[in-house]
DNA sequence: AAAATATTACCGTTATAACAGCAAAATGAA
DNA sequence: TTCATTTTGCTGTTATAACGGTAATATTTT
């Protein structure tokens, strides 16, 4: 989960984005994105699809039961 | 969102669980499985993950300023 | 059908994440 | 280096998710 947090990072960081301005505009306070950057865990799933669909990072589910694999942080 | 609610539910029924099973098993009380199948997204980032981990559920980021995707639910 | 099991729903209580504010490091620019 | 910006860390307060208990539906089994 750590990856998770670097990868947000540099997401942010190529969007030329602060951790604050990021949190903006997400809706979500400073803090949270500075957790998720950190790599906690103790996250509303909530504050994180917020804040990947900000950086327009998809967010994929798959397992040995599905064919493929299935984006789930997409409209409809 | 609600998609990843169904994705659960299915691989729960598959497996043979019943939600408070489930939970026991990752580590969540029941009421976290009854929101996660119905869509809640207020439900913390840790005990997704300890759902998904009990499901064998990988979880992926994929992005155009990525190669490919990463994986972020697994060690290491 | 009835009985048993499972799911959905609601309710206090408790635990804790979210938040803003501030200060201290760290980083980067002039 | 100095100055400005950003990041990290901490600290109360507030908001709310997690939890177990219970009850009402719904589903499945016999």
């Amino acid at each position: 989960m750590k990856r998770l947090g670097k990868i947000i990072r540099g997401h942010r960081k190529k969007a030329g984005l602060t951790q604050k301005e990021l949190a903006d505009l997400s809706g979500v306070g400073k803090t949270v994105i500075f957790d998720i950057e950190k790599g906690k865990e103790t996250v509303q799933l909530n504050s994180l699809m917020n804040v990947l669909k900000t950086l327009n990072i998809k967010l994929k589910v798959e397992s040995r039961l599905m064919d493929g694999e299935e984006v789930i942080n997409e409209e409809s």
